[in-house]
DNA sequence: CGATTTTGACCCGCGC
DNA sequence: GCGCGGGTCAAAATCG
C-alpha cells in the first residue's frame, strides 16, 4: 500500500480529488441527517448539508466486489523498531492482490477538524504534508475487529475546509447511530405486527 | 487508572 | 544507492 494517496499529495490549488458527485442529489432531502438526531441541539457546527453535497468518490475503479470483504489481512505492523525482522508485508507472495480497499473523501466546511460521524476514532499519527501548511492526522476505528482508517487534512489555501478521507468499511454497527435509531426501530417493529 | 493523544523514530516505496 | 515523502508504531504524556 503505497500509492494510495498520491493524487492528493501534489495538488496545491484544485480539489485534491476527482470530484464526481455521483451520490449528491441536487434536492438532497433535508431530513437525511440521522446523526444529528443524537446530538441535535448540542452540535450545530457540523455542516452536514455541505458534507453531503460535496461528496466525492475516489478510487472509483469498479468496486472489486467479492474482495470487498477486506480479508482482515491487517499488515501486522510489527514495527521494525523492535528489531523484529519477521515482516511479511504481503509483498513477496501476495503480490498482485492489491485489492485497494474502498476509500472515499469528504470535504467539509467546518471550524473543527474532528467531525462526529458516530464512530469512535483513535489517533495514531500526525504528519506534515508537503504543499500544505497544516499537518495531516491519522485515525483508526477503535473497534478492534474493525480496521477502518481515516485521515483528516486541512487545506492550507482555505483554512475553513477540512478534507476527511475514509479507508475501508466498518464491519460493526455504529453505537451512536443505533442508540439514536433504536426508538424508531422499536416503533417499526411494533407497527409491523399489524 | 484506563483510554487516548502527542510526538519522534522507524519503515518503505519511489524518483533521481 | 540514496534521499524524500508519506504512513505507522510506540513510549511518554495527558485526559476524564
Amino acid at each position: 500500500m503505497e500509492q494510495h494517496l498520491e493524487e492528493q499529495a501534489q495538488l496545491p490549488q484544485n480539489i485534491p480529488y476527482n470530484f464526481s458527485p455521483l451520490l449528491a442529489p441536487p434536492s438532497s432531502s433535508s431530513s437525511f441527517n440521522p446523526l444529528n438526531l443524537a446530538t441535535n441541539q448540542s452540535a450545530p457546527p457540523i455542516d452536514w448539508a455541505s458534507l453531503l453535497l460535496s461528496e466525492a468518490a475516489i478510487g472509483t475503479h469498479q468496486p472489486v466486489q467479492g474482495s470487498l470483504l477486506n480479508e482482515e489481512a491487517e499488515e501486522n505492523g510489527a514495527s521494525g523498531s523492535s528489531g523484529s525482522s519477521s515482516k511479511e508485508k504481503g509483498k513477496g507472495t501476495g503480490r498482485g492482490k492489491k485489492a485497494t480497499r474502498p476509500r472515499f473523501a469528504f470535504q467539509t466546511r467546518s471550524a473543527n477538524d474532528i467531525l462526529d460521524d458516530g464512530y469512535r476514532w483513535r489517533k495514531y499519527g500526525q504528519k506534515a504534508v508537503k504543499n500544505s501548511a497544516y499537518p495531516r492526522s491519522y485515525y483508526r476505528c477503535t473497534h478492534h475487529t474493525c480496521n477502518v482508517k481515516k485521515q483528516v487534512q486541512r487545506l492550507s489555501k482555505d483554512t475553513s475546509i477540512v478534507v476527511t478521507t475514509y479507508e475501508g468499511v466498518h464491519n460493526h454497527p455504529c453505537e451512536k447511530l443505533m442508540e439514536a435509531l433504536s426508538p424508531l426501530i422499536k416503533q417499526i417493529q411494533f407497527l409491523s405486527q399489524f
